[in-house]
DNA sequence: CTGTTAGCGCGTTCAG
DNA sequence: CTGAACGCGCTAACAG
């Protein structure tokens, strides 16, 4: 029947240092379990503190380790369904390792970045990761050192050499093109979208070569949409497409695909018959959608706790290992025999 | 051209008081644009301050003002396609009023709930968000008060009064059945999850006595599931729903939804020829499902941003408003008229 | 094994 | 208008 009558804040070590009777350096030695302390002091003081309800202060603490424990994450959205298990990856093995998540998103928005960059600096975090969209001003940040470590989700430039964790994207579409060339197809589209310029290049890139790679004379019919959402962008994508004549269209990801299949179905064109769609990150609702999608499967858990992992690297040893992950591609249903 | 020497941390107060020639408390008054301040002298320090990269320690300030301008926020997961959304809103709002967003997920689990909110204590947080999904432990958070503002978002009981949002879930599901009735079904179901019990039961209860009311005779099938994911609830559903000859079956959301619908489409269950399929959330694939989901749409932004702003309310008055809002029936094509 | 002292970076008195 | 001194809560020296 504790009845502790608190007054202002939160108990400090000094509040029961003095029920205890002790110095405050003792409390804080007993506490955290320090060397020399006498294990009779040590039990009472325990006791003590739990009696009061004490939290340490992560603040104050910080103030003297000058360690916050505390990951700064920069993300474009969350509600982004191949973000959001990105940064449940980082979140959970962030608190594996004791580690607390400071989450900022970007909104595609790379000055927003760069604001986001300061705010976090400000607030003395122990590193920071960001899924970067816009490289270029993401590289901005790397130059104008933040004076802690900066991990990169997201392709590189080739010569860079910055902490990150990258997905072979190069080899997934090459996989892709494979599989389409496979089932007889030789005129191929891309749709790709506007504002992730540099993930998108980056894929239309590796899909135009491996095709010219693979069919040297087929065409690539390519249209870079920038509507309101993916949905919308692969619903409107439809017209274009179907008049290039294309039999075989890679999105830049499922959502895209899922709109260009839902206006194809519409339209009465029969997918996979008239026409073979490939996504890109393998959602949740890839396989269960009425026609099964064929995408490319990025493991996105997997994608964050790499992240986190290279950054508990950097921050006890200095140095990291890259981290490299495949994309494999998942045939179902949204790809067949060319007509 | 300036060339700073910077040694070991962040540069402080003290650093460009030394380099202004005068004392660390005047830089504080300057860079906080506070009463009483040469406007010549400010300049100059505000010039060197940025000359030197300052950027100001949140956390030393924090440990004297005893606000750190961070709100924790605990949900059961980030990748879910609702809470996503939820929690973009929160963080827009937070951001918009100068807060920062501390998360940790609660995975479903109770007991991490608790141990999370500990150390949000730790952190001192100013305020805590909750996504609640097991009402009962999270009012045991409020019992051990946590010294610190707590806002809920989701249902509560009816004689409680916790801040928080709530949806009205019960006049929602009544639009549903009328919905169904007026449809002429009189054989209903509904396919539930057993992970978020209280949310659960609130809209099964709201189903049930919606039924009753409108049609009284008619039976309710009523399946609650723990598949692994609410997917393969769905999916897994269908055979004894199909044996209890439900004609109209309310989901729990709208993955249990899809679900349900590709597995009978599967089976040659014509949607909504054979069966009427009603979802919960509104997701953005929703409406562009190759079978368009008839369903409730939450609206998820809104619920993040109205539970900030009970935070700040919190914060400044003391006091709060309550946020009620309302979800709204979007009939599509997964509903129709009764064979 | 424990008490003393100092200082992390900043805001806030209170004097000048 | 500005400088000096103190304290926020805690850890890390250094004594004893």
């Amino acid at each position: 029947m504790t009845m502790s009558l608190k007054e202002h804040g939160p108990v400090s070590i000094y509040d029961i240092a003095r029920a205890a009777g002790v110095n405050p350096s003792t409390v804080s030695r007993a506490l955290n379990n320090r060397d020399r302390i006498g294990t009779a002091t040590r039990e009472r003081i325990v006791k003590i503190a739990r009696d009061l309800g004490y939290q340490p202060s992560a603040i104050a603490r910080s103030l003297v380790t000058s360690r916050t424990f505390t990951v700064g994450v920069v993300a474009p959205f969350l509600s982004d369904p191949f973000l959001g298990k990105v940064i449940d990856g980082i979140e959970q093995a962030a608190d594996n390792a004791g580690y607390r998540v400071l989450f900022s998103t970007s909104r595609y928005d790379p000055e927003r970045e760069l604001v986001i960059a300061t705010s976090l600096q400000r607030s003395r975090v122990d590193a920071v990761i960001i899924v970067t969209t816009h490289l270029r001003s993401t590289y901005q940040l790397f130059e104008q050192n933040l004076n802690v470590p900066l991990v990169l989700i997201g392709q590189q430039d080739n010569d860079s050499s910055i902490p990150g964790v990258v997905i072979d994207e190069v080899g997934a579409i090459h996989r892709v093109v494979t599989h389409l060339h496979d089932l007889g197809h030789r005129s191929f589209a891309y749709i790709g979208v506007s504002d992730r310029p540099f993930s998108n290049s980056s894929r239309r890139e590796a899909f135009i070569s491996s095709v010219s790679r693979l069919a040297p004379d087929s065409p690539v019919h390519v249209q870079i949409r920038n509507d309101e959402k993916d949905l919308l962008r692969g619903r409107n994508a439809l017209p274009a497409l179907l008049e290039s004549g294309a039999t075989a269209v890679q999105c830049f990801n499922d959502m895209v695909a899922f709109g260009l299949i839902g206006s194809a179905l519409e339209a009465g064109v029969s997918i996979p018959g008239d026409l073979s769609v490939v996504g890109f990150d393998d959602l949740d609702i890839s396989e269960a959608f009425p026609v099964p999608l064929t995408t490319v499967h990025q493991p996105r858990e997997k994608i964050g706790q790499q992240a986190m992992r290279i950054v508990l690297e950097l921050l006890e040893t200095g140095t990291y290992h890259e981290a490299h992950l495949e994309g494999v591609l998942v045939v179902r249903g949204s790809t067949g025999l060319r007509k």
